[in-house]
DNA sequence: AACTCGGGGCA
DNA sequence: TGCCCAGAGTT
């Protein structure tokens, strides 16, 4: 199991190799950080932006979504996967947040858990990212990552490799720790092909060492 | 813990 | 063509 300096250590080389990591999603307001993040799931940033760039357009408010069909929601964002499911999600989002929140965007990840397709990820990268909160969100690079390096156990689950990033983390890196793992793992330490004879981790890393010697 | 949703991107 | 993808909800 690594430790927290070689964690340290391993976070800052992801830096060198993606120092544009940042997240796209900052500009975006609380509101609309919240439907690109529940657009997000299960594809990719770049579909994702093809749509909101058109939807931020014609909705801004959860009044605006409420506003249209079901179906003119659905036609609006069906270059997505799972795009009924998400255009049902937004529906019901935006519903309570008029019903409980006077529109606006809770604060908590315990409140935004509870909203239709909000899930402990999709809540951490909203706090983190547009409310400030330190987060760790962990997707499937993050934890693939986490447990190919040795931070965490293979068989640990979602909830236990976040809490585990976040005891061997200092607090003022948890948000950035999501993007800099995204980039490293989407781009290098990828899921079928972890490109082990070009990483410059391969002397720290459990896996990439097992890979070696066979 | 396993299953489902799902169109687009990519090999 | 076939496989995979910045997850969440249900059983």
């Amino acid at each position: 199991m690594l430790n927290k300096s070689q964690i340290q250590q391993c976070l800052d080389v992801m830096e060198d190799m993606f120092p544009d990591a940042e997240c796209e999603l900052v500009h975006k307001n609380p509101f609309e950080l919240v439907i690109a993040v529940v657009l997000s799931a299960q594809c990719t940033d770049a579909l994702v932006n093809k749509v909101t760039k058109d939807l931020f357009k014609k909705y801004q408010t959860p009044e605006d979504y409420l506003a249209v069909s079901l179906e003119e929601l659905q036609q609006d964002i069906r270059s997505i996967g799972l795009y009924r499911n998400k255009a049902k999600n937004i529906r019901k989002l935006c519903e309570v947040l008029m019903e409980q929140y006077n529109g606006e965007v809770p604060r908590s990840k315990e409140e935004l858990e509870k909203l239709a397709g909000v899930g402990r990820k999709t809540a951490n990268v909203v706090v983190s990212v547009a409310f400030n909160i330190p987060a760790i969100a962990v997707d499937t690079h993050v934890e693939r990552v986490s447990k190919r390096l040795g931070i965490c156990r293979w068989k640990d689950s979602v909830l236990e490799v976040e809490k585990t990033l976040m005891r061997k983390i200092p607090e003022h890196e948890w948000s950035n720790t999501h993007h800099r793992m995204i980039f490293f793992g989407r781009y290098h330490c990828k899921a079928k092909n972890p490109n082990c004879d070009t990483c410059p981790l391969l002397d720290i890393c459990r896996e990439g060492k097992k890979r070696m010697k066979t």
